[in-house]
DNA sequence: CATTAATTGACAGGGAGTTTCTGTTAGTCG
DNA sequence: CGACTAACAGAAACTCCCTGTCAATTAATG
């Protein structure tokens, strides 16, 4: 059994939000596309080979909820829609590598960052909650097909 | 006479682009407003008291083609809509805090990403271009108000 | 089971851009 | 100084991602 599936229905049930169907095919989804990052119309299009009765609005709101409730991730990287990805089991940021040719992410992991946050927080007052860093280039593939 | 101005009928020369009174109007919104991240909106607002007849598709346009010309630096904050800044005369990397309260943003000089650059092109074999640091966080007047 | 508030699906609506089209104009050349 | 032409402008329709509305349905609790 998933543990994902029963963090679900508990954090559901704290919220006196209710466990349907729809809500177990469409984390399933994830489950099953295992790591990657989904955008609303992928997630539909996966749920609807199981469900074909399911619609757009609540793959749309139920991404929100799953977010909300932190079983998934919200991201944008800048193409003019959300993604969304599994949240890792703990608090364990990572962050992008966007291919600017063929848009593929990849990740990496970070820890050098709390220290710049620390930095930041005391010049500027600012009481930072979160922070998010892309970087855009060029992935192993794409450098050596422009080379060509 | 200002250099941006300048600069951007030399850029727009180059490219065999046309120096047209609205590219103006939009560069002077730029240059009177000072900083600040305006979005195609807040300038179509700005330039239509110059000329009430110029049209949003020539706003939007005229932004692309700025930042195209790297008059404008475009950017994104989340929230639905692309901003604009004048891209400072130099290579100066400047990141953005943005108040999850009261949508402010403001900046911060940064020069210890660069080596974070440097490790995480050689672990991932990607050619890094370009990268985006944002952090959320609560502004000091906000703070204050929401521990009230 | 009965109740009831949450949820769903369908579809209309909204915001931010973008495309298309036709008329206008900036820049160049003679 | 014109005349020519590719770039440009404005208007309006259109696209893309969602989001709101609403009547019908359903999960959870008593």
């Amino acid at each position: 059994m998933e543990k994902v599936y029963n963090t679900m229905c508990e954090r559901l049930h704290e919220k006196a939000y209710k466990l349907t169907p729809q809500r177990e095919t469409i984390l399933q989804a994830f489950v099953e596309q295992g790591k990657g990052h989904l955008s609303a119309e992928d997630v539909y299009n996966l749920v609807k080979a199981k469900n074909p009765d399911i619609g757009l609005a609540t793959v749309y709101r139920t991404l929100d909820l799953l977010a909300e409730i932190e079983i998934l991730q919200k991201m944008d990287f800048g193409d003019g829609r959300s993604r969304y990805e599994m949240s890792g089991s703990e608090e364990h940021h990572h962050h992008h590598l966007i291919c600017l040719n063929c848009h593929k992410v990849a990740e990496f992991d970070d820890d050098l960052l709390e220290t710049l946050e620390a930095v930041i927080a005391r010049k500027s007052n600012f009481k930072i909650i979160d922070h998010d860093l892309k970087f855009y280039g060029l992935c192993k593939e794409c450098q050596a097909q422009i080379e060509k």
